[in-house]
DNA sequence: CTAGAATAGTTTGACTATCAAGTTAATTGA
DNA sequence: TCAATTAACTTGATAGTCAAACTATTCTAG
């Protein structure tokens, strides 16, 4: 456990590290045409593969409300599907299309991109170490 | 320079932080009673201090005109307030009220308690080279 | 100095995102 | 079996977003 102070300096860079992120993340949506919401989704979908509205929902942190009129726009723009899962005929599972499977590739590139240069400040070793604290932090929340 | 590989690790340990982070503060706004647009601006505000229109629409990744709009309820709502500046009289600058700084404070408190869960999985050591990472990364992009 | 270009912010109209609360259908469990 | 729970959808209200057009300033090239 580090010192409070520590703490304190992390949580600023975190949270400076994020706004820096969604706001680079909005503004490549605004030009791709397509909404931040959207991509959240896509990405999440690319991400673990096909989900129940419920777990969606979770993961993107709004109401299942929300979500269905999020899915209904994602159908009609052709980037994901509706299928009925096997086991509970309540759920339904949210699956990209082709075509949502190339909006997701395309748009982890351009994540890779952004990505290579924050890494351009971090050598190699640095950059292991750096992916190792990012996992151990994401299973840890 | 990291390999492509560890690249796209990191790349993708990014992303899942980072939607993590936006599931999890989408979801804390919603029992504040306030939205997520407006705490980005409460954020960057706190910690940036008074900000032109055309800066903070900048750190928000959004129009002058989304923000025009954004600010006009921040307002209504009593967390921010417009202020003239001196030299350039078609600037505006946005600052936190009173009410604005405690609510700032208030979220401040909740990122720190989520840092602190997340940094649970460093011992002292990892923390002050991933505030060392974050901090270099921040100033990179 | 001054006219045209550039910049800061606002307004407008159309569409999207979001929530809470209520509804329907299916599942669970006591 | 049937009451409680769960998954998803619907509805009505409010907020967020963009592009494009607009006003008021400031800058700049001649």
């Amino acid at each position: 456990m580090a010192s409070d102070v520590i703490q304190q300096q992390i949580n600023h860079a975190i949270i400076e590290f994020y706004e820096r992120l969604s706001s680079w993340e909005q503004s490549v949506v605004r030009d791709q045409g397509v909404s931040l919401a959207q991509i959240h989704a896509v990405e999440i979908l690319g991400a673990n593969g096909p989900l129940r509205m419920k777990d969606l929902a979770d993961k993107l942190g709004v109401t299942t409300g929300t979500l269905t009129v999020l899915v209904d726009r994602l159908v009609k723009n052709g980037l994901v599907e509706r299928q009925t899962t096997e086991g509970d005929r309540r759920a339904v599972a949210v699956n990209l299309t082709a075509s949502g499977q190339q909006m997701f590739a395309e748009h982890d590139q351009l994540h890779l991109q952004l990505t290579k240069e924050m890494t351009a400040a971090l050598d190699a070793t640095e950059c292991q170490q750096f992916l190792s604290f990012l996992e151990r932090i994401n299973r840890a929340f």
